[in-house]
RNA sequence: CGGAGUGUAGCGCAGUCUGGUAGCGCACCUGGUUUGGGACCAGGGGGUCGAAGGUUCGAGUCCUUUCACUCCGACCA
């Protein structure tokens, strides 16, 4: 590609409303172009060849593992968010409306009723099992408020992936191997992560794990561990038990608990004086859809009691119709491992993966059923499993980014090459960035020769904002027959004899 | 939804208090000089001043209503 061809808008200055470096760096590289606001964004051509890229490395590795892509319809009937009783729990972030017959749709936010649909209509027989089918898709979240560019917008790009088995046992199987897969997928893409224990929100089910890239601008607090692989999400993390007596201070939050059909609950969350209630632990103790401040001190009709203070806390102290114990404390800084006695420490993820053991939370109520070897009507146990694939794009350079711009990673990067024509009216300089440019296309080597009729000062700037991982600058030592080699991660250059820099290529990359 | 703020050229902003020719920087177009760190000179194009209503001889500016967006806190890939 030739840049005085190319539709890469860079700008100097950045958007008022960017602090996260990925949201700078897309729209100053001319990667991405907001509309409107809002968290919607246009993918300008580089973007959109990198966001190519990295959706190219989560299909093949998919691929690999013996899954399926298929495309389900963005416009979703309502009626199927009735069936599984998610129309109501998903609340304001389905974007809602009618057609011209006043029919409801939705706009997918994920596509588990989909796909349950697609499935319970084409499967029957234990025989067609087990199935693993995957899209890579538009999705709309109505957010609360999107905000840090493509890190939270609210029309992104998602693989979401569903399974379907006849038996746990199977489901679990490819559970873990979904789990060496979007390994596999981070790995490539050279991103440093973690795979954390999580809590399963909105979309239901058992056991879900998290993959979070760690970066200190991460919306996730995690909790590790010093010493061994522990990991997991705030909002799931546990540690060793701590133990309390009667002697011990207590302290009783009140929220207003939020279910269904507009009911709600004043609920009493009983935990130690010096301890921090975790939300989302509470709201899932109490099964509500939410959790929020309670205005009026109305005495709870249920108390909650943090399940470690156990007997420290007299029951019969609390005039309520319902008393619970429940894990509802949030683990803190410095706590003690359960799994092996070290001390646990907080860091900050960016959620680009997640995986659910769903069991037949949709397979039941939507009545996706199949016939077992002894012909018995069996619901089909189902896994569910997503990567925020636009959102990568941003992790990516979070990890990778320096003052200067981008530096992205081999299988991300939008060219791995760029050539540098520093002075466009030296005619030995341009004669020799041709060569190169014809040389390299022909051995297959994606490149971009910089061939704009502008300083040397503006090209190096828009190199580095950019961030190909190499480039060969073309400039004033070609009269003493150099070119350099320069390395965008660490901005390293070496000198070359132009006449061997074909092979030096040819060597390198 | 609570709190704070902003809407004027593609982007970033001034002008609003005190009503009177629509401005600046970047970007863009033309010509010329320049070419190792976003250069300079000269000329040029581009605006429903967020929207609606009102006051006034006259509204970007004053009044009323409304919409949108941004930032700080509770949802999520």
């Amino acid at each position: 590609m030739r840049y005085s061809r190319l539709l890469l808008p860079t700008t100097k200055e950045t958007p008022n409303d960017a602090s996260l470096a990925s949201h700078i760096y897309l729209i100053r590289a001319g990667l991405i172009q907001s509309v409107g606001g809002s968290g919607l964004y246009n993918f300008l051509p580089l973007g959109k060849k990198i966001l190519d890229k990295v959706r190219a490395v989560v299909k093949e590795e998919l691929d690999k593992a013996g899954c399926q892509e298929v495309s389900l319809s963005f416009v979703t009937p309502s009626a199927l968010w009735d069936e599984s009783g998610r129309l109501e729990k998903y609340g304001k972030e389905l974007l809602r409306f009618k057609d011209r017959k006043d029919n409801d749709f939705i706009l997918g936010p994920t596509h588990e009723e989909m796909m349950v649909n697609l499935v319970r209509q084409t499967v029957k027989s234990y025989k067609q099992l087990p199935l693993n089918l995957y899209q890579i898709n538009l999705k709309f979240r109505d957010e609360i408020r999107p905000r840090f560019g493509l890190m939270r917008g609210r029309e992104f790009l998602m693989k979401d992936g569903y399974s379907f088995h006849s038996s746990t046992e199977d489901m679990l199987r490819e559970f873990a191997l979904m789990e060496e897969t979007y390994k596999k997928i981070f790995t490539r893409l050279g991103l440093e992560f973690r795979v954390v224990e999580a809590d399963s929100g909105a979309i239901g089910g058992s056991g879900s794990k998290e993959f979070m890239v760690l970066a200190d601008s991460g919306e996730d607090t995690i909790v590790v561990c010093n010493d061994c692989e522990y990991g997991a999400n705030i909002e799931a993390a546990t540690c060793q038990p701590k133990v309390y007596d009667t002697h011990t201070a207590c302290k009783t939050v009140i929220k207003k608990a939020l279910y269904d059909e507009g009911k709600s609950l004043c609920v009493g969350f009983v935990l130690p004086q010096d301890a921090e209630l975790q939300e989302t632990k509470a709201c899932n103790s109490v099964d509500a859809n939410d959790l929020i401040e309670c205005d009026t001190q109305q005495s709870p009709s249920i108390v909650v009691i943090e399940e470690t203070l156990g007997a420290a806390v007299d029951p019969n102290a609390f005039d309520a119709e319902e008393i619970n114990y429940a894990d509802i404390v949030a683990v803190q800084e410095g706590d003690t491992c359960a799994m092996c006695g070290g001390a646990l420490r907080y860091t900050k993820g960016i959620e680009a993966g997640h995986i659910f053991q769903l069991g037949t939370r949709y397979s039941e109520p939507m009545g996706t059923h199949f016939l077992d070897e002894n012909g018995k009507t069996q619901p089909m146990v189902m896994g569910t499993y997503g990567i925020g694939v636009s959102r990568l794009l941003a992790a990516i350079i979070e990890q990778n980014h320096d003052d200067k711009g981008c530096i992205w990673t081999k299988e991300s990067a939008p060219f791995a090459l760029q050539i540098i024509i520093s002075n466009i009216k030296d005619d030995a300089q341009v004669a020799l960035g041709e060569k190169l440019y014809e040389a390299m296309l022909s051995l297959g080597v994606d490149v971009l020769l910089d061939d704009r009729k502008d300083r040397f000062g503006a090209k190096m700037s828009d190199y580095e904002l950019l961030g190909v991982p190499h480039a060969v600058v073309i400039g004033k030592n070609l009269s003493e027959g150099k070119v350099e080699f320069v390395t965008r991660k660490g901005m390293s250059s070496i000198e070359v004899d132009a006449d061997g820099i074909l092979d030096f290529l040819r060597d390198t990359l």
